[in-house]
DNA sequence: ACCTGAACACCGTTCAAGT
DNA sequence: ACCTGAACACCGTTCAAGT
């Protein structure tokens, strides 16, 4: 065969990402199928191999692309919001995990090779999400306790982080824990009452 | 070819197990093969089916080995200690997934089809961690809150989970996190002082 | 320059055929 | 009764060969 060039090389990316994107949603990391993704959008599996170099960074990108959705939602949730917007921002770790379930597992099923980093891109994306919610966990302390937002939202993010992975995998529902979501927003406010004047 | 039994077919659930593991720390869920452990034990991939019935049903074999290593382990570390039973579960917690990155990981990697429960005996390896685990957090606890402590468990089983996975999976390393430890445990002290008395 | 698809070395799974 | 291994339908990856 040879040439196409129906697309230019971003369009081309553009394409891969977006149905890969739909597969891994569909599917799960599990089932997710470079092959299926070339047959699906009419291209040879040697087309995905030029544009992403490897199977490894195909799901980068895909994963990317759910950390640039999953930023998109975070910041629909909080426009407008006065009050409680920690309380928002968790709400929402929880809802787009609920709401895109396998793309956001994928997130943490996929593991690059022993100690390679991930691409600049990549952790651009992901150290975004910290800094919109660390805005929030800063806005929470009493000015003399500003400088331990930075650690404080990674613990907190950590936090909210099992208690949803255990909602999602069905550790919680094995274990009879009924409400994941109010039981991290405990947690949550325990660790921000470690830092406020009056612990009554 | 036909009947060999070298082994009973305990003997040979068991080799299969410890093969399994064995290839499961050094692989990790990623690349792990039950072909592999197949050719590793001088039996036939057909074998793992006579004996497992699936790759699901052998994983889960294996996970459960992992659950009674890290039950084991948790059991070792707090055996007669007096102070701070607490605090050594929590660090048996993270040393443990340290020791055996790939088994510990996999526990969570693996996922049943969509809906399907574990089977009866792999529930209750787990239950027998959190059920150890329970006792420290009830200890802990002052009398007029001890029924909080089944619940309690749960949340911050979820809350060192999420500090602990972070740390393995190399999130907590990006964002400049280094002492994930003691910054789960500082949760774990946040979400106690709750229900103790004196918050000064 | 771009894209293909056969070839390769693997998978999990099944099941007729051996002992 | 127990175990095998060929057969099947998939994978990710490479790369010579087409346009």
């Amino acid at each position: 065969m040879g040439r196409r060039s129906d697309h230019t090389r971003d369009e081309l990316r553009e394409i891969i990402i977006r149905e890969g994107h739909r597969q891994m949603e569909e599917a799960g990391f599990a089932r997710f199928s470079a092959r299926e993704v070339a047959k699906r959008i009419g291209y040879s599996i040697g087309t995905l191999y030029n544009v992403f170099g490897s199977y490894d960074h195909l799901i980068l990108a895909i994963n990317g692309r759910t950390l640039d959705l999953w930023l998109a939602y975070l910041e629909r949730r909080l426009a407008g919001v006065e009050d409680d917007r920690l309380h928002v921002a968790v709400d929402a770790y929880f809802q787009f995990a609920l709401d895109h379930r396998h793309a956001w597992t994928a997130l943490f099923d996929f593991r690059l090779p022993e100690g390679e980093a991930p691409p600049e891109d990549y952790a651009v994306k992901l150290t975004a999400i910290v800094d919109a919610v660390e805005r929030e966990v800063a806005s929470e302390l009493p000015p003399e306790h500003a400088d331990k937002a930075p650690a404080l939202t990674r613990s907190l993010l950590a936090t909210v982080h099992g208690h949803c992975f255990f909602a999602l995998n069905g550790t919680f529902e094995l274990l009879g824990v009924t409400d994941p979501l109010g039981t991290a927003l405990e947690r949550v406010r325990d660790a921000l009452d470690r830092y406020r004047q009056n612990r009554e």
